[in-house]
DNA sequence: TTTGCGTTGATATAAATTTCACAATACTCA
DNA sequence: TGAGTATTGTGAAATTTATATCAACGCAAA
């Protein structure tokens, strides 16, 4: 593999992280070797384009029997996973706060949800979904404590914009927001939006069309 | 606007309904008028790009007041909005359910969730998040009644793929899914897929890489 | 061995999306 | 008035992303 990794497009870093959770089911059904075109059908894409996506990390299968699952798996790892595990911070634990948590822990080695917030005294100083839940206020000490760069944002519309700042001075680096309000960070912040009305605006939109 | 509307770009399309988001926030704060550039900084694009979207959907501003909101928001309305409203089921309701249902409930108008289902008697036959909540083996004649042509699914992993074929069979013709298992639909179904930790694990790639 | 089938890997092509560059326009202020 | 400034709208270029095509390969069966 010579190029850099940063060199692979954001869309194949999205595909690779699927392709894992499918190649997760696959194995678990006793699968060892899959073909372009399984994966392909699974993820709703076309064969070519899975090719292309592992052959740009750099991954060779075989003509007759596919890609070894295990390796493959494995080399998805290598990429997308940090080496030494990353820790992130959920800040909101409402309803979302608790699906994301829930749905989330244990699934992922190198990954893992080390600490919730919250400002509401009924939900602090508890664990909730497996997870230790401290106050807002103690957000600074637990950071540093943790070294944990990333933060899920689920708190309420009305909170996000405060809650995001303060975090930013916290030290965190990349920030996923669930909220509904849209924020703006500084450039050496990653920032990942996502508004669940604007998939079903965009679906609904879609099938009003058809 | 002489174009057909289904030239429009998809991305354009998640923009405008991001943008309208942004936009009635702007009138609330008193705002009438609006430039590119700021609507570019607020969602993190260029503001070239926003007069391009804006252009795409024949709205013209003016050079010296930029774009007037309430017509904007009006004209993006009638484009992704259908004239007669759309109804959206939602099936399952554990916390992600809840989650969206309360978060969704009453933000637009012609854009309305109007039952949810579950298969636990405990949630079922009763009111939640402001919306009836029946069990799931109702969804045939409720989808009927109501006409309603999509569908978020938010059940457990095990459940997804007979719910969603399920769905099908009820004459539902997009679907959100917000599982953890990727669906495979014929090619007359809009499925749009959103997996969390797909987007979590972009984030950790990106800060690692940094 | 030889033929045929199905698969991968990779180059070339195409399509979608974004950005650049700048003309045209409206406003401000001297 | 007229120069200066800031904005929009848009054709063209650049970039990103997806698809088409096909040679090379491995295997199975004749």
């Amino acid at each position: 593999m010579k190029e850099k990794l940063s060199e692979l497009p954001g869309k194949t870093i999205e595909r690779l992280s699927q392709y894992r959770r499918i190649l997760y089911n696959s194995i678990r059904e006793g699968k060892t070797n899959i073909y372009s075109h399984e994966l392909a059908r699974m993820m709703n894409l076309t064969p070519v384009q899975v090719r292309r996506d592992l052959m740009l990390i750099g991954y060779s299968g075989s003509q007759s029997k596919g890609y070894v699952i295990k390796d493959l798996v494995a080399l998805i790892g290598k990429i997308i996973d940090s080496s030494d595990g990353q820790k992130v911070i959920i800040v909101g634990m409402g309803n979302l706060g608790r699906a994301i948590t829930s749905y989330f822990s244990g699934k992922r080695d190198k990954l893992s949800i080390v600490a919730a917030f919250d400002n509401d005294p009924q939900k602090t100083d508890r664990i909730i979904a497996g997870i230790p839940c401290h106050h807002i206020k103690d957000v600074q000490s637990v950071i540093e404590e943790e070294q944990s760069p990333i933060a899920i944002l689920t708190v309420s519309p009305e909170a996000a914009h405060e809650v995001a700042k303060h975090l930013l001075d916290c030290g965190i680096k990349g920030l996923l927001n669930y909220t509904s309000v849209p924020l703006t960070v500084p450039d050496d912040i990653y920032l990942e939006e996502y508004d669940i009305i604007t998939s079903l605006e965009k679906l609904a939109y879609l099938v009003k069309s058809k």
